[in-house]
DNA sequence: GTTAACAATTGATTCATATCAATAAACGAT
DNA sequence: ATCGTTTATTGATATGAATCAATTGTTAAC
């Protein structure tokens, strides 16, 4: 049986060897998918000293919560969070996913609260980067202002595409992004883009979907037994990139 | 019938008096919506040299293409706009509609190229703010850089807020929350909340949520029927907005 | 090791919304 | 005014995914 096939991964897939006194970004093998990317050396200095260690944070710990102030924005980097807002009725909306690299609070500018949570998937641990010096350095470092930019860019541009699978796709479809764009992530972290762990339950997939767990379930078990993938419990391994990327068409 | 007793409302919603040589932000009756919000009377006149003035757009114009290369920032100034993005498919996803005082082109900062395409809904007019300029007016003024982070945090509160509504709603909440939502825009712009004219299609409104634009005949037909609503094509009048709101939870 | 709580799977059924199809109304062009 | 095109409405039917429900597998706690 498939089952049996797997070689063990560890669980935490996006962990890095990690140093509690490590704050030097230059030697952060991240700095390629951060903010700081593209600085010289001696602005990449500079950044350097606004960014503080924060303690990891154990699985379904907080980074931030919904209506909190926003002091800092975070950067991932070791593990994963899950984001969402709370609507009016309680219910909670997954708005996206966050693994190494990318950057999360962006929702907080308008009013200087976060509009919304930020959860542990798993341990894991954030740079993070008080506001009042990020804006200070911004002024002071013209290409931090525009990687800012860029930054904030891409994320309007992520929950486009977002807005466009939502809009406009089938559970199955939905699906088939979901896995291309993790392992898509996953490859440019340096990882495998055909095997990994998913860090978040099926509920998470499916909410943030915009489907339910069953059809989650059932979806995966389809591309299972069709052998497009082969998966048990939280890991993954793609077998058919392809077909994957024809259900997207 | 209904539809006698509509007094007749001119086209063009939201077009105000317009000097085709005004570009003076100081006298515009849209400041207190747009980038320069709060801005000290210097400092206002400094953003006002910046800002280009665009021939009108007609219908179906378009302002800009998804793929081009982008120079400037565009708020609306009279009329309306659509914006979406292609999918790889070719079918086109609408992203969001745009009233004045609001601005268009963000998602370009990534990497320098609108990432979805915007057209005019009805002879429209923009402010044009060129980028280079822009940035180096946000290193001068620094509240002119809170405020440009500000409006970028307010675009992706809103790309959230439709994320959670494409992901977690029924085609009737979706209906309900849209004619709120463009109510309360309305409203914000000085205009009645309680009654306007839609300047986008059916089609497009459908296409926006996520359904089908039998489903937005049906439902409007339905809020109609239910007296919540009294529509007439593109006039829209509300006349319980509470119901509206118990829709939406 | 055993049990309780949680997470995931799988099946049967229902329901909301899409799809297909046919008019009808409005608008622009001549 | 009239015709053709676009936009909107309305009805009949099909279907994808939700819901309800029952198990099974996994993990954490004692």
């Amino acid at each position: 049986m498939a089952a049996n096939d797997f070689i063990p991964i560890p669980k935490m897939t996006v962990t890095m060897d990690y140093d509690p006194y490590e704050t030097l970004c230059q030697d952060c093998r991240l700095v390629e998918l951060c903010l700081p990317y593209g600085l010289p050396k001696t602005e990449l200095e500079q950044f350097e000293t606004i960014v503080k260690n924060k303690a990891p944070l154990l699985t379904d710990q907080y980074l931030y919560q919904q209506d909190e102030k926003c002091q800092s924005l975070f950067v991932v980097k070791t593990g994963s969070f899950r984001s969402f807002i709370y609507s009016e009725d309680g219910a909670e909306q997954t708005i996206g996913f966050y693994l190494p690299g990318e950057l999360m609070g962006f929702d907080a500018f308008q009013h200087g609260r976060f509009t919304s949570s930020s959860i542990a998937l798993e341990t894991s641990k954030v740079c993070e980067l008080p506001l009042s010096q990020l804006n200070k350095l911004c002024r002071l470092i013209p290409s931090l202002q525009s990687q800012m930019l860029r930054v904030l860019g891409k994320e309007i541009e992520s929950d486009h595409n977002q807005i466009l699978l939502l809009g406009h796709r089938s559970a199955k479809e939905k699906m088939a992004t979901f896995l291309l764009r993790l392992s898509h992530r996953y490859n440019a972290l340096g990882f495998s883009k055909t095997e990994f762990n998913l860090t978040m339950k099926r509920q998470d997939i499916a909410n943030f979907l915009g489907i339910t767990n069953e059809t989650v379930s059932r979806l995966l078990a389809e591309l299972n037994h069709q052998g497009i993938i082969t998966i048990n419990r939280r890991n993954v391994k793609i077998n058919n990139m392809d077909s994957l990327k024809v259900i997207v068409e």
